[in-house]
DNA sequence: TTGTAAGCGTTATCAG
DNA sequence: CTGATAACGCTTACAA
């Protein structure tokens, strides 16, 4: 693919080449500058006398000249780049995150690449590697799951990292932990002050370190309030809308139904609302119904729902705010803050037990 | 930062780096062969003979090499990058679009960049430039709007694009056209035929060509029915729920209300019914109520959408297959596929004028 | 089947 | 302030 030359002779041929890349070297013969100043140029660098700088620029946009990105990250061993990887990107919750994410990044004029694991360990492994491979200069692991591998290869190849509420006990990473026990801590009690005794809980998959944490805290809080959840009432999700839908038929299957339903996720509780209608029940009449997350979505919803607002946007902040310590090399080791989450009351939730109205 | 060497002597001098970058020279070393044969082992070339790519593999596996994809694609010239730009990602459509076109390019061993432009043509040229400077191999433009600038950069660079329901004259770029015709006839018709007669339109941004297109349809589909929407009933909204509420108001207030509402998506059609329901009125009672795009959450209201239905991951299918074509350089000339739109009824559409009911 | 070495397009050092 | 030029880490002709 490259040219070739005869050594010992003076003479070079060249492959002839389709390919037609203008380059710095094209810029800085027209311009009549050495390929030095128009890197000088092209990176700002006040070295170069204005009216130099004027007339390579000029030479650039007329040609429309783009800098070849790869060669600049290999010459200077900088990327640019920021890595961000989600669990699942239909999950409205993420585009929030990643969007905030972004807007922010560019502020700091990192570029930002994405991927989505679908929850699939061998996905963010991939994931990671490509990143890598890319270079990135940080990396958001905003998955709700984790996997032991990746975090190995993470660890090794030293870089920057910031975790999204891993498990308590590891600090081997800079993390940004979501504090479900106040939310939750409220809704409970908001459950108990309406009057609800038969409360039941739709976890997440039991596979999800976070989802476990909100269903240990939601059983703690209960408990704290002399309540426990019924064997039957437990019933684990997938924190997607048919994990609810599921869940729902089979609350609704008992005979000793609950009045009352907390999620592990918003859309856990849309898919349980749905089921609910289409039994032609009513919200919060037969059923109040509690979410988790503060989704753009469940605002909208008849009625309303009330959730435990996770704040998409202080998540992103804090994690870019962290990246960008981690990778300055500032920090002296690794760092922590904590998102509090809390109650939004909206129409789901209501006293239990008016079965006779309507 | 690099290395320097005195000219004119055989002595050579390193600065001392602290970047501690394994290379491919390192692995070569490692495994007693030459570099090109690491590098023929990385791409499974089948020049190796499999005793030494065991022996290269081994090596590499044991340091935890990672190769570095800027020198590789500076190198090869081939970056296996495909980028796609949105405009909105927090408007469900475009994740969904999003998350069949990685997997499918992830298929064949393209990986995607994204870029959100928010429906702002100058974070269209942004994301444009950028994916350019990455050498991008091809680039889905998926967002609803365009921007001549753009389209000019991306002509000038001869880079292999595939557009979204780009206008019907224009045909310098292999285009996916969603005929949202055939959708639109059936959704006029279903209201006709269910008895209404007064008809309001909630259009999208006005600066949005796709918008206008579903605009002038439903008019003139309407009047293929010798129906019209009266001035006060066509309003203008801009693809988002706000944009729904704040329509919905301005119908509110009318003194003659009309009994079926088209929207010009599900999020505006979304805010429509949130506004419905808070004016204590009920869909379809009170309103029928259709929407377009049919993302996942307008099946989850209660009650369920009616509307036009846009296969998002036909649209994916299409737009990947056309950039690979175009890439691969086969297609003689510009290419286009038209994907069709079809009605999904269900609860939100009724016969009219059942106001004494209840 | 393997090795050698010339690029790829930048950046950054060093010498003016 | 500017220029010459050695890296950066890899791919790929070409030679062996």
């Amino acid at each position: 693919m490259h040219g070739s030359e005869h050594t010992g002779s003076s003479q070079v041929r060249y492959v002839n080449m389709e390919r037609n890349e203008m380059n710095i070297a094209l810029i800085a013969r027209k311009a009549r500058v050495s390929t030095a100043t128009v890197s000088r140029t092209l990176n700002h660098s006040p070295l170069v006398r204005e009216k130099t700088a004027v007339r390579v620029r000029k030479v650039i946009e007329d040609l429309g000249y783009i800098p070849n990105g790869s060669a600049r990250s290999l010459s200077s061993g900088r990327s640019n780049l920021l890595g961000v990887i989600i669990s699942d990107i239909t999950n409205p919750f993420f585009p929030d995150l990643i969007s905030s994410f972004e807007r922010l990044s560019a502020e700091q004029s990192y570029e930002v690449i994405f991927a989505n694991t679908n929850y699939d360990p061998e996905r963010l492994e991939h994931a990671l590697l490509r990143m890598m491979q890319r270079r990135v200069d940080g990396i958001a692991l905003m998955t709700s799951e984790m996997h032991e591998p990746a975090l190995a290869m993470l660890k090794k190849q030293k870089i920057p990292t910031v975790t999204l509420q891993h498990r308590i006990e590891e600090s081997d990473f800079n993390t940004v932990r979501v504090d479900h026990r106040i939310g939750i801590r409220k809704a409970v009690q908001h459950l108990v002050e309406l009057g609800h005794s038969n409360i039941a809980f739709i976890s997440g998959p039991g596979a999800l370190w976070s989802a476990n944490q909100r269903r240990d805290f939601v059983l703690a809080e209960l408990a704290h309030n002399k309540l426990k959840v019924a064997p039957s009432c437990l019933i684990e999700g997938n924190h997607r809308v048919d994990g609810g839908v599921a869940a729902m038929k089979t609350l609704l299957a008992l005979k000793d139904r609950p009045t009352a339903i907390l999620c592990s996720n918003d859309l856990t509780a849309l898919g349980a609302l749905k089921t609910i209608h289409e039994a032609n029940l009513e919200v919060p009449r037969d059923f109040s119904l509690v979410g988790f997350d503060d989704i753009d979505m469940v605002s909208l919803m008849h009625p309303a729902l009330t959730t435990v607002r996770i704040p998409r946007s202080e998540i992103a902040a804090e994690a870019l705010t962290m990246l960008l310590a981690a990778m300055s090399g500032l920090t002296p080791r690794m760092q922590e803050t904590t998102i509090e989450t809390r109650l939004v009351i909206r129409q789901s939730t209501g006293a239990p037990g008016k079965k006779h109205k309507k």
